[in-house]
DNA sequence: CGATTGCTTGACCCCCATCAATCCTCGTGG
DNA sequence: CCACGAGGATTGATGGGGGTCAAGCAATCG
């Protein structure tokens, strides 16, 4: 089992704020978890305990809505902290969370990031402002939501798998069915592959089996943004 | 000017940690505010430096859309925070907040907040589980937003607002246009009105000039529900 | 008392949800 | 090694939801 205070990925979210002796300490405590593709790593309902940290791989995390659709909320990857929410809220999870790809991820117990966040103000602000920017996140979904095609909203999904996922295989490297990506946009999953093939043949994309490619992202920008 | 020691609405927000001593440097600092109906309290893109308390009233929180409209995010009323999470974040604010009444609220500089902050622990959580909250919310409305219909929205924004703003004198005490409330549900102003008078057809609401009282609460949620 | 703003209703039509059928692609077991 | 079954991808047909334009009405205000 790794120790915390040799580990990275600690630069990519608050505890890169934690002290020798803190990190230390967390190492005692912590656990690691492998998840396969397409296991749950909690669900909503759940009482989660603690704090998950990626340290490799991606999961979608969802809610389900009346209507018996997941939605997808967002897509965690490496140094992505997951179940803060619900540890400061002293509440179950809201959401679900399922591998796309075999993950790896290390647990700290509630008590112990608590504690952390008693003694230690950096920590505390590092996670509030996680919390904020979600939450700026969270706002822009919904105005997208709210106010956009699924024509754009696709479009927009695909530059942010572009920014984040892309790869010389393509910008799905994290393997997102069809289902997924309707998932994300709010929409059903026909619709979606129509409007990719409709994006393959204005040569926005390309489309090989699942995998795809972006090939124009001005026009996908304009496209995502306005007529 | 009032004195924070002896203001009761500190009970509603995480000024309710404060000790005795922090409340009376908070008095000498804070400044208050008053806004008329219609007027703008801050707007998106403005530096904000510092974190409002509503005293009375309500202003809509939104943020605009790409399409040019403004998509109404959250209704803020007696005891709520606002800007805080710009502050946080050391960012200008991504929203707009506009009074649909006489407003009045205390604005807080940003060194004063972030002093209690790095001071008293519990003001801080006080504020993270805010921000929490405030997240799960969110989350909330984007799975709506993505999977319901306009007819559903409408009826889960009737009983939002049949929660928090009734009165004898109907539901919409806050004095919401029409538009505005097809800018929470995110539709056009002539769906909103449309739907509104196929409810009242339906005796699921009464209509009233602009007044809106709910008649049939349950059969309300069941449409916000499903079908 | 005009004029601006908000409310309401009608007509039109496109987007998109839904149902259905087919094809493709794997992984599994015979 | 191949057959087959299951889940995913794709395309077609269809109908309704809801966006948009337009016109008329009501209410509020300087």
């Amino acid at each position: 089992m790794g120790k915390c205070e040799q580990c990275g990925i600690r630069q990519l979210n608050a505890f890169k704020e934690l002290t020798k002796d803190e990190l230390i300490r967390l190492s005692l405590c912590k656990s690691s978890k492998e998840i396969k593709k397409g296991e749950v790593l909690f669900d909503e309902g759940e009482h989660i305990n603690g704090l998950y940290c990626v340290r490799n791989g991606v999961c979608k995390v969802s809610k389900m809505s009346d209507n018996g659709k997941d939605q997808i909320i967002n897509l965690i990857k490496k140094g992505d902290l997951i179940g803060e929410r619900s540890l400061i809220s002293n509440e179950s999870s809201n959401l679900k969370a399922v591998a796309l790809n075999d993950v790896e991820v290390c647990f700290i117990p509630k008590e112990e990031v608590i504690k952390n966040l008693q003694r230690n103000p950096n920590f505390t602000m590092g996670m509030m402002q996680k919390l904020a920017l979600s939450l700026k996140n969270a706002d822009n979904i919904i105005v997208d939501m709210a106010q956009k095609t699924v024509k754009q909203r696709l479009a927009v999904t695909l530059l942010y798998l572009h920014e984040n996922f892309k790869t010389e295989e393509g910008i799905n490297s994290i393997h997102l069915t069809r289902e997924d990506i309707a998932n994300i946009i709010g929409t059903a999953t026909e619709s979606a592959i129509r409007l990719l093939s409709e994006f393959k043949k204005n040569n926005l994309i390309d489309l090989k089996g699942k995998e795809i490619f972006v090939l124009n992202i001005p026009k996908l920008k304009i496209l995502a943004e306005g007529l």
